[in-house]
DNA sequence: GTCTATAGAAGGATAGAC
DNA sequence: GTCTATCCTTCTATAGAC
């Protein structure tokens, strides 16, 4: 169970502490403590330190938040069935979560937005990835992408305060509705 | 110009730090650094400390933002015209501010959700103050207005992220249509 | 009530034994 | 390459002079 190596125990613990507590609000100790393992392994394996280490945390969590999400969209037919797929599984995760588990890099992209330019321009390239992957599946409507990715985390933000799932409900109607309109226009 | 009283420009002072860096990312000496005042005036003013003086922050944020986004809105004739022109605005003044002017109680809400009861409570009740006030101009239509501040918010987390106010015109086209969406079948 | 000084804990980071 | 001990800074919070 806990025969991962020490890196990866690292990178885990600390995506695990980024996503519940963000960036500024985790600490280095908490993260050797969460992952079991002693402090200097972590200047061993990132010797950037913090830094490093949140800029491939960012990295491997939106990778697999990208995946976890395509994979519940190809799973269905029509697009208004993904979109409305991704909505629901988003809303499902949050509440058997205790709304823990939303977006893994929204708090850690709003707190380095205006205060760390390296580790804004990963955030930037992970939603980035998000976007094209989105838009490829919607035709190449770039601008339909970012609206549904917008309230996709949107929702997350709204939901996490409101401890309900109410506001992700409502944003992947809006999502639909956006897909239908686009559909009678083309 | 400085002439506000201490305890006013420690509530301005923090609600600009809190913006840009966050709860946790944010020292009270940073705080009254900027407020130009004492320590100890901080907590003769907020005796509940950090804890406390967040909270009205948020408060005050929140009030401050709903006022700013609905005068937008009422200025306008038709619905449609009022959503399109508060994301108009919104990115506007992304712009301006080189991206830093974005939801004042984002990066906190998300911040504090799953680590302060107290504080998630305050952040919930400014959201849903939010959307009483939208879903009262969308005549009762709740689920439309938790929708559009839906996309409000995550736009302003991929627009900060991204250094572009792509998502957010993106996300204002969406909700526009959700509104188009909704009144042919009304 | 205004302000200084400092306590006590936690932060990131490093050195160096093994 | 694993682990301990420690450095220096910053944090929140308090005490107490004025």
């Amino acid at each position: 169970m806990d025969k991962a190596p020490t890196r990866d125990r690292i990178l885990v613990a600390t995506a695990e502490l980024f996503r519940r507590q963000g960036y500024t609000g985790t600490g280095l100790k908490a993260v050797v403590a969460e992952a079991d393992a002693p402090f200097g392994s972590l200047y061993h394996h990132f010797p950037g330190g913090k830094q490093q280490l949140a800029g491939e945390v960012i990295r491997a969590s939106g990778a697999f938040f990208q995946a976890l999400v395509l994979a519940a969209y190809d799973e269905q037919a029509t697009t208004a069935e993904s979109v409305r797929a991704v909505f629901t599984g988003a809303a499902e995760t949050l509440e058997a979560t205790d709304y823990a588990d939303a977006c893994p890099i929204a708090t850690v992209a709003l707190e380095v937005a205006s205060t760390d330019e390296i580790l804004r321009l990963v955030t930037a390239e992970v939603f980035t990835a998000w976007t094209d992957a989105l838009t490829e599946r919607l035709a190449g409507d770039r601008d339909r992408a970012f609206g549904i990715l917008s309230a996709l985390e949107g929702a997350f933000v709204l939901c996490r305060a409101l401890c309900s799932t109410e506001p992700m409900h409502a944003a992947g109607r809006l999502a639909v509705a956006g897909i239908e309109a686009s559909r009678r226009i083309s």
